[in-house]
RNA sequence: GCCGACCUGGCGCAAUUGGUAGCGCAUCGCACUUGUAAUGCGAGGGUUAGGGGUUCGAGUCCCCUGGUCGGCUCCA
């Protein structure tokens, strides 16, 4: 007998016990030994701590998953064993398996898969782990390059990323898939494991989702492989809720809200990412600016303009040029004159469209001898910035080609740089929470030790880093380190908001910034007549306009909150002799400066209360007879809930009182 | 940029093996004047993203260009 600890309590098992042996519990799949995950079938040793793994833990749920991916991909061997294998991790939601094939799969290649994995599932292979070395793997996996790869990068002590799945740290390990019936091993893997004890209990909660391409050990260079996707849950209904989920997710998308609601679009003939506001989206988007602005204005910040197009020299000057003319639209050539025979008279000019609105800022900065009395300088711009995205990468308003950035950028002495700090992330999560997102954590991130890519001496750096955290810490934020994540000119703080279903967003970042002031000569005047060099701050709240405004469209799936909704009233007459009265009540909201409209069509009324339902807005006032008889009108809102007879001068300072406090109805 | 799929009136969709473009909503007109998610009737609107090719004949097949979508890579 030996003694182990067994979900917390001392237990006195056989030696050699497995954990079918220590469970009996059948969602128990895999062990927690010593806070390593193993198989079911290891056996335990004295004084161990083993814990159960339950399908629906999220170690469970990655297990069930990338043995999901196994029976892939024999699936897919089964169907055409030419297949070589790439990886097949779990990830969020599921797995997926990456092969290399001839020709990629199409949909009904999946429907076949599907029908041959659920052909495997039942037959109830058992997933047995077999450890092996180098030599023996190689010679076992001689058909299967992309793996001999993995193994070679392991004994080379490689980082194998995401192929961790196959070949972790410990020894090498291959999982044979057995059929108890065939009695024979019907299918291998390199693999780490673990894995579910058979394939049966992957049951029917999975399903295949698309096909895509992917580069090999994601490397832009090197060959793209096929890659399946796929979602596995314990269950059908979890699969079922979780497709429901996706379907919600998809309702919300912006790019499809901004058609229904008439808000934005990209007509072919502007371009690829390049985006037309529509008049509802126009007034959102002016709300929102309007409202940033006020706070900039309270906060210290003086508003700034700059062109949008600029000559070389400047983004020579700042490093753009050198360092991201790839992103940068192609120059226009100006000013050219030749003579007869054609040789040049007058060098031509490269002018660009501006990616970033900071070397202008520096411009500003350096249009004087600054004092130690100027700063921190706090410019601010609506600035909008053309970045040359890559076709494949643009995605409606979130990833366009030309946005508008709520830019500004601090000038501040390095002595002042904690408590600017302070000030911005709460500006910026106050800010954020009046646009009502409010769950946040933030991101760390660092420069990565020993590269030296990273400008500024290490000192500055060891204090920003510091300063940052502790300003990051103090905020009592959950703070999730990024190491190696900095820009190289200076660490940053970005802000993540989760939306209504759970996402998170990059929203805002701070970013410090030691290069900019180096390379545009900035300077300021110390109180002891010393030039000094201020450090600074790159920040935007919004990320761009464009991006928080698709944001917000997701997070309030459309329904905007009454002070950003385009129309925040409609008027329903009941008939057409009502009209007047509500005519009345919509020009007191009017002077208010409430967005208002009265529909006079001649739709039935049932017909334009399901369409002012459909356009999202906030409040519908119905009157009819009786209530202009009790000088009242009756409320109706989006989820077909309504107050009737309220009367009118109560309806008028709740919808004011609604807009003024920027609530959601 | 790479791989794959896709592009039909403003929007959502249909059109058998290639055989001469249809429906709903929206729009416009007329009638109806209504108490909480679609009133009825009528009309107009498409050289099928653009260009080229194959064919007696192309929305359907092939090529090029543009755009969209899903991923990969990227996001100063």
């Amino acid at each position: 007998m030996i003694k182990i600890t067994l979900d917390g309590s001392q237990v006195e098992v056989e030696a050699g016990s497995t954990g079918f042996k220590l469970f009996s519990d059948k969602r128990i799949v895999a062990l927690k030994v010593n806070g390593e995950l193993k198989d079911l079938a290891h056996e335990v040793a004295d004084s161990d701590v083993v814990e159960g793994v339950s399908i629906d833990s999220q170690d469970g749920l990655n297990i069930l998953r990338h043995s999901t991916a196994h029976v892939l991909a024999q699936a897919v061997q089964n169907i055409n064993p030419e297949a070589k294998l790439g990886i097949g991790p779990p990830i969020k939601d599921g797995f997926y398996y990456d092969f290399d094939v001839e020709s990629p799969f199409t949909p009904e290649d999946l429907k076949a898969l599907e029908k041959e994995m659920d052909r495997i599932i039942r037959s109830g292979q058992r997933f047995l782990r077999r450890v092996t070395n180098d030599q023996d793997a190689a010679i076992e996996l001689s058909n299967e390059p992309y793996k001999l790869e993995l193994i070679g990068l392991k004994s080379g002590n490689a980082d194998v990323g995401e192929a961790a799945a196959e070949v972790g740290a410990g020894e090498l390990t291959i999982y044979d898939n057995f059929d108890v019936q065939a009695d024979k091993v019907v299918w291998k893997d390199l693999c780490r494991g673990p894995h579910l004890p058979n394939t049966r209990m992957i049951g029917n909660g999975f399903s295949l989702t698309r096909v895509a391409a992917a580069y090999w050990r994601g490397n832009e260079n090197n060959k793209q492989l096929q890659r399946i996707y796929g979602t596995a849950w314990p269950t059908k209904d979890e699969l079922k809720a979780y497709q429901l989920q996706m379907e919600e997710a998809a309702k919300r998308d912006h790019r499809r809200l901004g058609a229904e609601l008439d808000l934005f679009s990209f007509p072919e003939e502007i371009g690829s990412g390049l985006a037309v506001f529509h008049p509802k989206g126009g007034v959102i988007r002016r709300v929102m600016e309007d409202y940033s602005r006020k706070r900039h204005d309270e906060s210290g910040y003086e508003f700034v303009y700059s062109p949008h197009v600029t000559k070389a020299n400047l983004f020579e000057t700042s490093g753009h040029l050198e360092w991201y003319a790839e992103g940068m639209f192609p120059p226009l050539q100006l000013d050219e004159e030749r003579d007869e025979e054609g040789n040049i008279k007058r060098q031509a000019q490269d002018y660009y469209l501006k990616p970033m609105n900071c070397p202008f800022h520096c411009l500003i900065y350096k249009s004087q001898a600054r004092s130690y009395r100027d700063l921190p300088l706090r410019l601010f711009e609506f600035g909008t910035v053309y970045r040359y995205e890559k076709s494949g990468v643009l995605h409606g308003i979130t990833r366009a080609r030309g946005f508008t950035q709520d830019d500004a950028h601090l000038y501040v002495a390095r002595e002042s740089i904690r408590s600017e700090l302070t000030n911005v992330l709460n500006f910026v999560l106050d800010l954020l929470r009046d646009y009502g997102l409010t769950d946040f954590y933030l991101e760390l991130s660092t420069k990565e030790e020993g590269n030296p890519k990273f400008v500024g001496s290490d000192d500055i750096w060891i204090e920003a880093t510091s300063t940052l955290e502790s300003v990051a810490k103090e905020s009592g934020l959950e703070l999730v380190p990024d190491p190696g994540g900095a820009a190289f000119y200076g660490p940053k703080i970005s802000v993540q908001a989760k939306d209504a279903i759970g996402r998170t967003w990059q929203m805002s970042t701070i970013q410090l910034d030691f290069n900019l002031p180096e390379r545009f000569d900035l300077e300021y005047t110390a109180p002891d007549g010393t030039k000094q060099r201020p450090v600074m701050i790159h920040r935007a709240l919004f990320g761009s306009i464009e991006r928080f405004f698709g944001v917000l469209t997701e997070h309030y799936a459309g329904h905007f909150p009454p002070w950003l909704a385009p129309i925040q009233v409609v008027g329903i007459p009941i008939a057409d002799e009502f009209s007047e009265y509500l005519h009345e009540i919509a020009s007191e909201l009017r002077k208010a400066g409430v967005r208002i409209q009265i529909d006079d069509s001649d739709e039935r009324m049932q017909k334009k209360i399901r369409n002012h339902t459909l356009a999202k807005v906030p409040y519908q006032l119905i009157a009819g007879a009786e209530d202009k008889a009790n000088n009242a009108v009756s409320f109706r809102f989006r989820d077909g809930s309504q107050i009737n007879g309220v009367p009118k001068a109560e309806a008028i300072a709740r919808i004011l009182k609604d807009i003024a406090e920027r609530v959601q109805v």
